[in-house]
RNA sequence: GCCGGAGUGGCGGAAUUGGUAUACGCGCGCGACUCAAAAUCGCGUCUCGCAAGGGAUGGAGGUUCAAGUCCUCUCUCCGGCACCA
């Protein structure tokens, strides 16, 4: 390591930057705008490993470049600090957690600090600051004051939803919610009491209150994440720590109804410049999918029961029909079921199954409700009504009708010998029906479906024909479906936002005003959650005085609208101002990991199409582009991790090879998308790189390079700027080593060719590049010297040199101008010994030349 | 099981999107410098072959004048979802 001293000269340029505050953001204004985001981090106590910066670095030089081609860059850092990990580690070392992550945070930013990125730190935000969660409880505010108006496909205030129940009842609303509504005119609104009237809009609220079922652990006393509980030996699921039994227990919770939103966060993506696998990821995770809402009357009743289907051409061979055990039909017709007891029986067995045994699809368990049949409304035949496990009360409409082409099914009408059946189409264009024994069934399945016909189209084409038959019956109509689930937006813990509701002893709510907020954490003797399993919040006494919600805001509260602060950080008045939210608008370049796609990235763009439509931002979308670095796993391909012993730690990096080396190497290694393992081998190539560009401090003379130099250097400004653009930052820098090489070749280089090559080597080595550029002269910073162009005619060669095929096979290079006819060319070719000795007497078939690129002679 | 992505030298990877496969770097070998070493520089480095040539981008087919790149089948690895009707 003797060549430059990069301890010395890192330092020193970092200082001066501070100093001279080279990386401010200015205020909204004239110039072009840029906002590149790196995803913020959570502090964590261990401290970074190498692959941590590696898209911190990859922003920071495009940022840096950006700045160079004249755009007012907005790149600012900040932290997410609420949630289980800093309460763990308070816990753990027996402090405040707002201690912890002031602890946590100085190491970070110590840790950062060395490899010269280009924030401006004075935008910073933090999501446990007060100053900052005033915001994220206003905005949480203003969605639980909202309610999705189906009709406008929008947001809209819960007043005005309060002003149609007054005026016209609810039977216009046509909100997201569509089950279950009260019918009501404005009347009766009226002779609602306060808390009819607040159950009827809980329904409505985009914030809303539920119940859901929880982790719960008697023996701690308290509510467990998911990942805070494994399963044992023995199958049981159990708390980690302590291995303590867990159960399901039905909480009080707070929701957000993200699923009013599935259909925009589905369409918004084919806006964005995202990678197609995280695109793809949210569109399963959504999981829309198209059917039918098909009505089986009970038989002996007036009433139907409904079931979802996306195979409605199955429904000739529907033979029987199965409820989840939630399904509410089967509590209101207790009094029916002939076996009730039985059937009562098996929904506590299924209530105390462990989650595992319940997904266990080897195992299909279920019990026939005896007393009620329905009909099937395509063959007009009974069917028996099954109630299983298997069946999901959350999705659908909780009930399926089985038939044997799927293998849920067929495996339960195996297991319980109920009769299936197939329906196929005859010559006289009848329905046929024939009842088949279960072995034949299972043969003959597939073959049979496939070649079943309606109306000359396959059972897949004649979905909508079918649905239309029986709407017209009024027995189905097409519907949508949705996998994806309304948001949980509560935790029973401490470390997290509170949430601005006031409950009174008699069940109403009220909201905190603007004015009101921060509502403050207020402090407690123990983090540990009361044995109630309600947040510790619940055991203070003067936050249950005041009627203060006791649950805190989820971790991804704070990170969904944090983009928006950075904007405008210091703003006490609004969540960003809107001069700084017009000017900044979206996020031009999102940097962060993969494995945010079903969480941060959804709550975000669900959070950011919400204040869209109440009009406190202008774009629908927040992150136009996005990129995700890979991650850099350790020497042995794993992950790094204390628990390896194969952690790599960017401070020893920097101490012996220096930040520019680390940062050209992590850029190097291959491409920034892409996981890869570290080398602590090849690392070495990336430092002889800089110390090659420092040694030509001493060949660097005159004003005027070699001809060919110089046309190497404007291809090399070309591929640099484009590869920059796209983020191959790895094959960016290989080129700048062919310049390099070229440069060793060279007699001389001229200061001014020189200079401009530091210009493209400043995004990746900043502070070498910086050093070298004032060595010569300059005063003012590299960083801020305008981005070099490269010349178009210098780009272009004269000659090229091509390759000549013979029948596929490359026999020969040769040398042509670039304008050459093909004619001229062809002369030209079939004159060269070595072509003709490959082509011999053969008749020339073909004479194919592509521009530029190659020729090649068939024969 | 379903949905994505990827398989190229000893290693990380490149290939202008169908046009000279293996750029750039690491490693390794030989040489120069040196008393010696380190550092640095030069040459070499897919494979078989003395050569002329032949073969090779996980495997098998196909399309094309031309395939790492497109199509079909198949194997392996990684990521996501998972009883979603």
């Amino acid at each position: 390591m003797k060549n430059y001293d990069h301890k010395k000269i890192e330092k020193k340029w970092q200082k001066e930057w501070d100093k001279n505050a080279t990386y401010k953001t200015l205020n909204p204004g004239k110039m072009k705008k840029m906002y590149i985001l790196d995803m913020f981090p959570y502090p964590s106590g261990v401290g970074l490993h190498v692959g941590h910066p590696r898209g911190y670095i990859g922003s920071d030089i495009y940022a840096r470049m950006k700045r160079m081609e004249g755009y007012n860059v907005l790149h600012p850092m900040g932290y997410d600090a609420f949630g289980l990990p800093a309460e763990q580690y308070a816990l753990q070392h027996k402090i405040h957690p707002r201690k912890a992550v002031e602890e946590n945070v100085k190491t970070f930013e110590n840790q950062l600090s060395i490899i010269g990125l280009s924030y401006d730190w004075s935008r910073k935000v933090n999501t446990t600051d007060p100053k900052y969660y005033k915001w994220t409880q206003w905005i949480f505010l203003e969605i639980y004051n909202s309610w999705y108006d189906k009709t406008k496909n929008k947001a809209r205030k819960i007043d005005e939803l309060v002003s149609i129940f007054e005026k016209s009842g609810n039977v216009k609303v046509n909100a997201v919610c569509d089950i279950h509504i009260e019918i009501f005119n404005s009347k009766e609104w009226k002779t609602f009491s306060k808390l009819e009237k607040q159950a009827i809009l809980m329904k409505y609220r985009l914030a809303y209150e539920g119940h859901s079922e929880v982790n719960w652990c008697p023996e701690m006393g308290t509510v467990l994440a998911n990942d805070e509980i494994v399963t044992d030996a023995k199958g049981n699921t159990v708390s980690e720590r302590g291995g303590y039994p867990v159960e399901k227990k039905s909480m009080r919770q707070w929701f957000m109804r993200i699923t009013a939103y599935a259909d925009r966060l589905l369409s918004g993506l084919d806006t964005l410049e995202w990678s197609d696998s995280i695109k793809e990821i949210q569109r399963n995770w959504i999981g829309k999918s198209e059917g039918s809402l098909v009505k089986f009357p009970i038989k002996d009743s007036s009433e139907n029961l409904e079931v979802f289907t996306t195979r409605i051409d199955t429904i000739f061979s529907g033979t029987f029909l199965v409820l989840a055990p939630e399904h509410i039909f089967i509590q209101k017709n207790k009094n029916i079921i002939s076996n009730y007891s039985e059937v009562e029986k098996y929904l506590n067995e299924v209530r105390n199954k462990p989650d595992e045994e319940r997904m266990n699809k080897d195992n299909k368990t279920g019990v026939e409700l005896k007393g009620v049949k329905v009909i099937n409304p395509a063959t007009d035949k009974e069917m028996p009504i099954w109630v299983a496990d298997f069946v999901l009360g959350s999705y659908g409409t909780g009930a399926v009708f089985a038939d044997a082409h799927d293998q849920r099914d067929f495996d339960m009408a195996k297991k319980y010998k109920i009769p299936l059946s197939v329906s196929i189409k005859t010559d006289d264009n009848a329905l046929f029906e024939r009842v088949k024994n279960l072995e034949e069934c299972y043969e003959g399945e597939g073959t049979l479906f496939n070649s079943m016909q309606f109306d000359g189209l396959t059972s897949r084409e004649a979905k909508p024909k079918i649905t239309e038959w029986l709407s017209s019956k009024n027995l189905a109509s097409k519907t949508v479906k949705y996998k994806m689930r309304d948001a949980i937006f509560a935790r029973q813990r401490y470390w997290g936002e509170p949430i601005p509701l006031i409950h009174d002893k008699s069940g109403i709510i009220t909201d905190l005003k603007l004015k009101n907020l921060p509502l403050e954490l207020p402090n407690v003797k123990s983090y540990e959650s009361i044995g109630t399993g309600e947040s510790p919040l619940a055991g203070v006494k003067s936050w249950i005085k005041e009627g203060y919600e006791t649950n805190t805001m989820p971790g991804w509260a704070g990170s969904s609208w944090y983009f928006l602060r950075y904007m405008d950080p210091t703003n006490g008045k609004v969540f960003a101002s809107k001069k700084n939210v017009d000017y900044w608008n979206k996020v031009d370049t999102y940097v962060g990991g993969s494995e945010h796609a079903t969480g941060h990235l959804l709550y975000s763009r669900f959070w950011n199409n919400f204040l869209y439509d109440m009009g406190y931002v202008s774009f629908r979308e927040p992150f136009k582009r996005l990129k995700n670095q890979g991650m850099i796993l350790a020497t042995d391909g794993r992950k790094m991790s204390k628990r390896w012993n194969n952690v790599i730690n960017p401070d020893d990096i920097v101490n012996n090879y220096g930040a520019d080396t680390l940062r050209v190497y992590e850029m190097f290694m291959g491409p920034f998308e892409q996981s890869l393992p570290w080398s602590t081998e090849s690392i070495i190539g990336s430092r002889r790189f800089i110390d090659k560009v420092d040694r030509f401090k001493h060949k660097v003379k005159g004003d005027k390079s070699s001809i060919e130099l110089e046309k190497v250097l404007h291809k090399t400004i070309k591929k640099v700027t484009e590869d920059i653009e796209n983020f191959a930052l790895n094959t960016a820098i290989s080129s700048m080593m062919i310049f390099v090489n070229e440069m060793e070749k060279a007699e001389s280089i001229s200061v001014k060719d020189f200079k401009i090559f530091l210009q493209i080597l400043a995004p990746f080595a900043p502070h070498i590049t910086e050093e070298l550029w004032s060595n010569l002269g300059e005063k003012k910073s590299i960083h801020k010297s305008l981005w070099p162009k490269w010349d178009k005619k210098k780009v272009m060669d004269d000659t090229v040199k091509i390759a000549v095929q013979v029948n596929g096979k490359v026999r020969t290079e040769i040398l042509i101008s670039k304008d050459i006819e093909e004619s001229d060319l062809k002369t030209l070719v079939l004159k060269d010994k070595i072509v003709m000795e490959w082509v011999g007497e053969s008749l020339i078939k073909r004479f194919i030349y592509v521009k530029g690129r190659i020729i090649n002679i068939v024969v």
